[in-house]
DNA sequence: TTGAAAGCGATACCAG
DNA sequence: CTGGTATCGCTTTCAA
């Protein structure tokens, strides 16, 4: 039926273990034979069997990308990247080559662990995990043991975007600067004279939504605005409605505010839709501030300002720290930088 | 190292055979047994090792999609959903679990056909390519051809928004009405008044590009508008730096424009933001149209006119298509609606 | 440089 | 309902 290596041996008249050196080309093997071998390989149109492969070399060449949320491009960009660095460093000929697959969770702590299981069970080479992890001690440690368990089986584990677990089996981490970002996003506001600044926070149970909230709190604080600031921070989801829904509310509940800023673009969008409908002009009446800087923010709000996350670099050097070809940080972290975009129509109270 | 089956076995005090038809459920079993070997299991930690389970099996639980571009919401969408559709239908225990991984082919039609073949390497159980192919003669048959060798391989093949290939062997096709949207979308502009339509056209290899164009020139023709359409069309490719060029191009060649159309919305945004700086206020001075209707379009460009495709219910149907929870269509075919959204120009979430 | 043969870990057929 | 066991296709010592 399918053609296996036994055939293309026979066919070259070699031993299946030659027709293996070849295609694995790890192993010395003379000038014509694997000649000999690689016309068979064509003339029979020959695929390799991987999951036998994998099998008797006890590892494959996937690796796993898990990402929360695969319609949201901030992982699209992230996603993207890794796998691009993959094939990239990747020997040419049929040896290296991975296969990065990008696992969508939905964001969902189950899912994450259903498909760390699926990957180890397929004895992934690597498995890379983006976003935010969920805050909860419990779903911490299940994580962490479970990690722990894939690199011990010889998975390499990369962490981007995503705080380092303090004493966890992981090869790297990649981490953002959330909490900076924030900080000096807020101050920026603070500084054009706003003091009324509203905050849209995602989900509660984020880290990348604490981390954030955190650094907008601490430089409220630190500007001697510590008075009201529950009453000035709404909760949502990372999406747009969620972003439309909280102005709403905070407008409410503080008619006089003078700017906005949101757990992120996408967010901010649903916030400028808000306060259009609320007949505010932006930024003219109210300045609104994002984060991540994805690449229809610039269309979709021109009057935001935002914090830019190199999502590309960092998907990049997470593909390599996966397939090795990239040694980790020192220490195993490294924070990449979040940098300060303002757009010249941000406006003052 | 580590844990086996037949540790398990061993632990349970019943044979491997047994153990595997506990696994995989679908072989009576005592319960009392099952519930011993669920212990064992439990106790011992152990996960299935995928390959050799493969490899026994002659199939493998992973499901290929490819997607042109990760980054593209357009595909996110659609890989989101059709992922989603997968683990839905599945029998909740360890068995009927599907592995979706999506695959980036960067738009390279080499990339596509590596992709295959590390699919069909793994002796996957479904591939779903997603959006337009290739429009060369060549490519089209080295990737029938490579498609039909999966499907004789057994593994399910699935095209979404891709326009089915006559003789191929595949599963199902689901296409979107290219063609048609677009024509509809010009007639709407024609209706409107406008004559003097520019539009930006994507890469011209692609079967969507031509589709969409070809609707759109059909329509100028049938209005008696054929006069000098070449100068009136623009090529470039899928992105918004496209559409700015292309904008720019266009008002050159045709300054006294009032409508453009875009081969989709992130080229739609270029246009926009081409006009902006052009001192062109959009609707008011230039109406234009957009594609797709991607979910940040109505904040994008509240003005924009646009032609939904409905993403999700095609890569849903698409994933139930690839698990076998759903019947192909007659024929192998469906075409999936395109309907056309017209916005007034305060838009809400 | 090449060949022979022993696994890798699960599945499924054939008995019982 | 349960147990033995022959594969599945490839990798990898060990010899030659």
């Amino acid at each position: 039926m399918t053609v296996t290596l036994a055939d293309v041996a026979a066919r070259a008249r070699v031993s299946p273990a030659t027709v293996s050196r070849v295609l694995n080309g790890n192993y010395p093997v003379a000038a014509a034979t694997r000649e000999r071998v690689l016309r068979a390989v064509d003339e029979l149109d020959y695929v390799l069997n991987g999951p036998a492969s994998a099998l008797a070399a006890a590892t494959s060449d996937l690796v796993g990308i898990l990402v929360h949320d695969i319609a949201d491009p901030f992982f699209g960009i992230i996603a993207g990247a890794a796998q691009h660095a993959m094939v990239e460093g990747a020997p040419g000929r049929a040896g290296g080559e991975k296969l990065a697959v990008v696992c969508n969770t939905g964001g969902s702590p189950e899912r994450e662990l259903t498909y760390l299981t699926l990957l180890q069970r397929q004895r992934a080479a690597a498995v890379v995990l983006t976003g935010g992890a969920v805050d909860d001690p419990e779903h911490t440690a299940a994580t962490a043991a479970k990690l722990a368990r894939l690199t011990n089986g010889g998975t390499r584990v990369v962490l981007c975007g995503r705080p380092p677990v303090p004493g966890a089996a992981v090869t790297a981490t990649l981490t953002f600067d959330n909490r900076g970002g924030a900080r000096r996003l807020t101050e920026h506001l603070l500084s054009l004279g706003h003091e009324r600044i509203g905050y849209v926070a995602g989900p509660a149970e984020r880290t990348t939504t604490r981390h954030r909230l955190e650094g907008h709190l601490s430089a409220m604080r630190d500007a001697g605005l510590a008075a009201g600031l529950d009453r000035l921070t709404a909760h949502g989801s990372y999406d747009r409605r969620s972003g439309y829904d909280a102005t709403l509310e905070l407008l409410r509940r503080e008619p006089g505010l003078t700017a906005i800023a949101a757990a992120n673009d996408t967010v901010a969008l649903g916030v400028c839709a808000a306060l259009r409908d609320q007949g505010r002009r932006v930024p003219d009446d109210v300045s609104v501030a994002g984060f991540d800087d994805l690449p229809f923010s610039v269309d979709a709000a021109p009057a935001l300002t935002t914090v830019r996350l190199p999502l590309h670099e960092a998907g990049a050097r997470a593909g390599r720290l996966a397939t090795g070809t990239e040694a980790p940080p020192p220490g195993g972290v490294a924070t990449v930088g979040a940098e300060l975009v303002v757009r010249s129509s941000t406006a003052r109270p």
